[in-house]
DNA sequence: TGTGATCATGACGGGGCGTCACGATCGTCC
DNA sequence: GGACGATCGTGACGCCCCGTCATGATCACA
């Protein structure tokens, strides 16, 4: 049969190709299988080993995508950083002053931590730390972004200036650490976290709500 | 000759005894070249083959002072926050409102983790990171420290009571973050940091130095 | 001086590390 | 459709670090 009576192939425009896929599906397969892996045995004592075991893989395929158990993690909070953007970037669009992007980004970023907590800080052994994200490309501009939105909306509301870099770490350290004494606490509030927080950046301990 | 012509040693109230006296002196050994050791290759690619090969002690010696690598930094945490204690409870002493708690704590801190770095933070690779303080009983004594000298001023001015866990956890975060960003500049400025630290944590945003 | 306890020592088995040569599979071009 | 080259999964391998333990030296004490 001549070649001008059939389609090429039954699908007119696949996907990237078989090649491109596995690898993608590879890489996710050890993202995931590393978040089990940290959740349950703790960053310590886990090993590349334990988290190639998870997914089928061989041993040498992990070298292929990741250089060490670092790089992994980093890939995970890089991973969590990208995810966690476009909600920042929400909230710093529809901000009209600093107190609505400060309550509006801290709320969004503890209700972030509690989802996630669910999904892969399950049953950490107590008194295990999770090392502090290093500053990978997403983490970095989450803080960027951070301190973009700080310096627009207060330049747009003619604030004295201040030092961006220090407000901006000592907001971010702020959310950061109530945050994770918020998920220790039972029930879980963001709200009353949120708002804590909100009130010592806008206000400090004057501000602070009452018991 | 008898045993009643004789003194029974040439000194009479010597030091506990050599047996004592080197076991102390094998435990800073370790300490103090662990310090080196994670000053020059970093926390993670440090060993305790690394730590102990310093010392010229035998690899077994190391494991009859502590159990891991990450034993031996929770001892140097511990050591760090011991030696800061008494500067705390020096603030938290002296001071008569909460100001002057906060402002004279956190320049203690700041001038100690500046001496502090100079002593072993000696030139770490970038973007190296040294985990986080674990609660060993000395850290979470500076903790508890600070959170009941917090008590007792605020008590003591008729503050209306407050969140203290939070507060402490906030206050504890900025302090340490800040500190770190602080490091990172030259020159290092403790009186500028411990300024912004402490009007945000007294009045937020409002209140903080203007550039 | 003798005796028991303590502790430094370094050799050893176990296992995780990162590599590499091999082979299978895929994309591509004729 | 077939053949070639590139890509990548594979798992065995050597290396080194880990933590342990039997041994012997040293010290406290009687």
């Amino acid at each position: 049969m001549s070649n001008i009576a059939y389609f090429p192939k039954p699908h007119v425009d696949q996907r990237p190709g078989k090649r491109e896929r596995t690898k993608t599906a590879n890489r996710q397969a050890i993202l995931d299988a590393a978040r089990e892996v940290f959740g349950e045995l703790g960053y310590d004592a886990a090993t590349v080993r334990d988290i190639i075991r998870r997914t089928g893989l061989a041993s040498g395929t992990f070298y292929n995508y990741y250089k060490s158990k670092e790089e992994v993690f980093d890939a995970l909070a890089d991973d969590g950083a990208r995810r966690f953007r476009p909600l920042l970037r929400e909230q710093s669009e529809k901000a009209t002053d600093f107190e609505s992007f400060v309550r509006g980004a801290i709320l969004a970023y503890f209700n972030f931590v509690a989802t996630e907590q669910e999904a892969w800080r399950i049953n950490r052994p107590p008194g295990e730390q999770i090392p502090h994200a290093r500053p990978t490309p997403e983490v970095t501009a989450v803080f960027d972004e951070v301190r973009e939105a700080f310096a627009r909306v207060l330049e747009h509301t003619h604030a004295p200036p201040v030092d961006l870099d220090y407000l901006t770490t000592a907001c971010i350290a702020v959310a950061r650490e109530i945050g994770d004494k918020m998920l220790e606490r039972r029930p879980v509030d963001t709200e009353g976290a949120t708002d804590f927080a909100v009130k010592l950046i806008l206000g400090g301990l004057p501000a602070l709500p009452r018991l």
